[in-house]
DNA sequence: AACACAACGCAACAGAGTTGCATTTAAATT
DNA sequence: AATTTAAATGCAACTCTGTTGCGTTGTGTT
């Protein structure tokens, strides 16, 4: 597992103290987490709007993947193996407590078919019921 | 074909002037289409508030489904064949103007494999591209 | 140490969606 | 046709995510 400052380096991003631990915080997470989950889990002081552009540098980047949960609230995950778009693993979204779960799972973009003229560049996949902590309550 | 207001009985809804027109503009289109979509293109007076409502109702009663866009906008497309939960329709995003398609193609829920202890309930797969209109201009 | 540009903090803003409550209306009942 | 009632509506105020502009600070480089 490479480190924080060295994945900054080679994205030739600075290497600032709220960077250091937004990637921290997310390399550590099996989860996708939002903008709310990381201000709370921040030890960090930040400031909200430079923490909404950490994270869109950081997906331009390609080194966190973002994912829309059912309210429209973007969750970002840490992108371990660089995304190709050609293949993409899907996500588990818990309808009860709305936590997105990297998938091992892989689909295929090129076996689905598109209409006439449409061209494909990325599939997603959602896999949406409860995760085994919510399960289990129910 | 069903007419509208055959369609608002059987769900044992109320017969009103928006939730008719709302309905007629969503089997008549190709494409999902949200609140903001609906305000634009509706002839009737509403008010916003009664427009989400409406689109929350309909979606309940599984007469619409709702897919987010990469922005977190909700788009809403007309339910023709009623969502059995063992099969999911896959839906194209253009990622120039934003505009929903629903495909032909199903996904097969049962086949994904997810963790221990998760409960699997529905399958939503989006393949993001561009659509004809903005592939040709491209 | 000096420099340049990227990143930051702050304030103000935009837009989607929600909540509470009083008023109206569809549709069932008489 | 008039009465009744629960459902639907309209309005105001609000929450929350995300954006934009701009002056200031800080990283990395010479
Ligand atoms: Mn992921
Ligand atoms: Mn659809
Ligand atoms: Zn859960
Ligand atoms: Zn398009």
């Amino acid at each position: 597992m490479k480190g924080v400052e060295e994945i900054l380096q080679q994205h030739s991003l600075k290497n600032t103290k709220l960077r250091k631990a937004v990637l921290s915080v997310l390399m550590r997470s099996d989860k996708g987490l939002s903008h709310q989950d990381l201000s709370r889990s921040l030890e960090v002081d930040f400031d909200r709007v430079t923490l909404f552009r950490t994270l869109h540098v950081f997906e331009e980047s390609g080194i966190l993947h973002k994912i829309m949960d059912p309210h429209g609230i973007a969750k970002y995950a840490y992108t371990a193996k660089p995304v190709t778009g050609k293949h993409c693993h899907a996500h588990f979204i818990c309808l009860e407590c709305g936590q997105v779960f990297c998938l091992d799972e892989e689909f295929p973009l090129e076996e689905v078919k598109v209409p006439k003229g449409f061209s494909k560049k990325t599939i997603d996949v959602q896999i949406k019921g409860y995760c085994n902590k919510c399960a289990a309550q129910s």
